[in-house]
DNA sequence: GGAGTTGTTTGATGTTTGTCAAACGATTCT
DNA sequence: AGAATCGTTTGACAAACATCAAACAACTCC
């Protein structure tokens, strides 16, 4: 009972190895773009292409840029049994580029 | 005398049609982050490579990532003479994304 | 007018990228 | 065990991209 499903996480960088030109280019994508309006909120998501709004995108697409905003340092990725648990760091960035998601997030179309 | 030798303006976005993918589109490569870093201070500068720090890289491939800055609403270019004149858009870009720009070049490497 | 300057344009080349499809791995359910 | 689910990985392919080189255009200076 007690135990909640933990899980395990995906590889990322490092908060302070986050650079700027990765996050930047990671979020110059439409797809990638809209995938921050739908973390903007602060919650976890599954990757399923129907629960981002991407249901005209192909599952292994949107794999492909769940690991691009990955690894660039933009989301974090717990593996709980089948499922993926994707979510903004907010912390992580917002330490490292103060003010940067906030504008980002105020900007968004 | 009293004339001042203004020139015109090469095309660019109007200020209400820049797109934010396009603007972190146009960052997020190293050459024009550096650019960016270049601009921040607001004044204008040549396209010269070597006046921007851009000593690797042909003149040709300045010109090119000039055009993607111009035409991502980052930059305006005026043409004198021969020169080209470039600068930030800070009032457009400041006015369509509130503290996006300040948060970036805070954030600049 | 001719030479030099400043940047653009076009063509060529190799790299990266976005996309899908198929195969696969791991997990969960019956 | 067998089948279904969720997502990754690999391969393939066209489009976009960064870069250089050469030709070009416009301007300035002698």
């Amino acid at each position: 009972m007690g135990d909640e499903p933990i899980g395990e996480w995906l590889a990322q960088p490092d908060a302070r190895e986050i650079e700027l030109v990765k996050v930047l280019h990671a979020l110059g994508d439409p797809v990638r773009l809209r995938l921050l309006k739908v973390y903007a909120d602060g919650e976890q998501y599954s990757c399923a292409p129907g629960a981002l709004g991407l249901d005209h995108l192909h599952k292994s697409t949107v794999s492909h840029h769940m690991r691009i905003m990955r690894e660039a340092g933009v989301t974090s990725t717990r593996v709980v049994g089948r499922s993926r648990y994707v979510r903004l760091r907010r912390d992580d960035l917002d330490a490292r580029f103060p003010g940067l998601l906030d504008a980002l997030i105020k900007a968004l179309p």
